[in-house]
DNA sequence: TCTATTTAAGATAAACTTATCCGAAATAGA
DNA sequence: TCTATTTCGGATAAGTTTATCTTAAATAGA
């Protein structure tokens, strides 16, 4: 569906916007522990989100990575374009290049409905409303703790 | 979203289905051809798909693949299952190990209904409505010819 | 200016998916 | 029985994604 680094960086980005603050800026490490991920790979996807302007990143000492006022209302869909591009949204569902209204592959038309459905979630979901969320309490960006499981 | 090997299977699929008919028997290097997929590649996926009663074969000269009348009412839902498994259909959009109801995600709420629509749209899909469509000229398993381009 | 800290970038490795190859097994027909 | 044809199964290779490592660049503060 969505690539590993993909959802990597969902977590992330959400998890930034939840931390979101007057002047708070984190780490790699701190991230990466936080969403569950491999430190190094999380630096790199971190890197391209930064490109892309999702997040912001500042280097040196108390530097880190955080996430702008103005960036928190990005859809999510503009994270998966940036990691993974917009082709899930788009392509064909049994695989063919070339499949259109014009030439439909036999899934053709009960695929799109199901991609548009998709791309119309991903478009109106935005980074804020994920990240409020966590700070609800009640939505989490890992598995559960053992005192959870113990409920 | 679904692999390239499950995209080969959906195709072959589809393609023995429309052709079925009396005793009418298909080797690999046709159904590659019409599929325009990898031969030897296209073999292993009708191997797993026969083991899997998808389709059935026979050994040996005018043997081949073929598919029976009472294979025709599968849902697609059964050949990604065959291939990929069924973990599009229930896993998490940020790839949590555990996400439920119980222990959301902050997208969970949300990637619920897409996964939903999903499932249903491949269950209720058949291997024979995609062949009829097949059948019916207006559909495609392949990219457009030359002389289609033309138009 | 020097040092410590942090991200950036490039090289490399490990794991997984896709693809090929080859010999074995089955089977129809001569 | 022998031969030709076709799928089956295992081994291997190529390609892609995921992951790590190492060095460079930036920057804050002593």
């Amino acid at each position: 569906m969505i690539s590993k680094s993909c959802q990597y960086a969902l977590r992330a980005v959400v998890f930034l916007a939840s931390e979101a603050g007057d002047n708070i800026k984190l780490n790699v490490k701190q991230i990466a522990r936080e969403i569950d991920a491999p430190e190094a790979f999380t630096a790199k996807i971190l890197q391209v989100l930064n490109r892309h302007n999702i997040i912001t990143s500042l280097k040196g000492p108390y530097g880190g990575f955080f996430i702008e006022e103005h960036q928190l209302d990005a859809p999510i869909l503009n994270i998966v374009q940036s990691i993974d591009g917009l082709q899930i949204f788009t392509s064909c569902g049994l695989g063919l290049k070339q499949c259109s209204a014009k030439h439909p592959c036999p899934f053709h038309n009960e695929y799109e409905v199901l991609r548009n459905k998709m791309r119309e979630t991903f478009e109106k979901t935005t980074i804020r409303k994920l990240a409020r969320k966590i700070d609800s309490g009640a939505y989490f960006l890992a598995g559960a703790t053992r005192k959870e499981k113990m409920n």
